[in-house]
DNA sequence: CCCGTATGGTTCGCATGCGAAGGAGGTCAA
DNA sequence: TTGACCTCCTTCGCATGCGAACCATACGGG
């Protein structure tokens, strides 16, 4: 059986993105059945707290490219999550709003992101999770 | 100027991700000008820690699927950095090396990677440092 | 020896993710 | 008012990332 190289455990370019990799996955099988995807998803939490926003908006919100939020954006709308209305004052815009499809599980989502984070956490004291979490808001700044 | 939603912060998928994204970005910046993606670096690095390993083998070494494995080392083929080799024992399988241009640029690689680790946890103290790696490797499982 | 099954890889489909270019729409100053 | 310039968004190209279906090869039993 193969194990790792031996500097990798210490590479943290490697261990965030396998960290990044596990939670990812583990959030996507709570949210598939929902048939969403976690950045659908993640565009729901970001437009509830906030409805009207533009594209550009959201993505700064949610640290997004605007070419990736582009795509997203479209399957969303088509699949009937949000509606996009274009500004009346600027025609360049457009404003992102979630739909009752959407608001009738957010409530269920968001306990689905909640226990996903406890999932995640489990086996982490209180310090250490506090910890974790201010570690890499350090890190990105 | 928007703000996160206010349990962004605290949400352990979003962090890991957007941690992710940021070293993603920073090492690939220092990657790209030698012709390779991260991915590339990685199985790169997997390989000089043990030549002739399978797709398999460096897969479930690296932590990847196989489908994703069987793009890059079509590429990574394609652009002179690995060789693939049939296994005369089983001809279903593959054994892998790096190239000689792939070589020649090792000591350089490893550097990078580590200068690029270094940058990441330049604002943190030696013990956070350490405390980071573990919590992450923990959370990996 | 032959069939059923398991395994290693490839391929396809879909969804990010981002750089770069482009088109449509504003803005402002000459 | 018109041309230069800016901004919002879309589109394209390329590289992951992974589930699922497939193909070729190996292997174990009968």
């Amino acid at each position: 059986m193969p194990t790792l190289p031996i500097d990798l455990p210490e590479c943290l370019v490697f261990l965030l993105g396998k960290a990044y990799q596990k939670a990812h996955a583990d959030f996507k099988a709570r949210i598939q059945p929902y048939g969403l995807t976690n950045m659908q998803h993640l565009v729901l939490e970001g437009l509830w707290y906030r409805q009207g926003m533009t594209a550009t908006e959201l993505g700064r919100c949610l640290i997004l490219d605007k070419a990736t939020l582009s795509g997203v954006l479209d399957r969303m709308e088509a699949a009937g999550w949000i509606e996009k209305r274009p500004d009346p004052e600027d025609r360049r815009q457009m404003r992102l709003y979630t739909t009752k499809k959407a608001d009738a599980l957010k409530d269920e989502l968001i306990r689905e992101r909640r226990e996903a984070n406890e999932e995640l956490l489990a086996d982490f004291t209180t310090e250490e999770r506090v910890l974790l979490k201010r570690l890499l808001r350090d890190l990105i700044g």
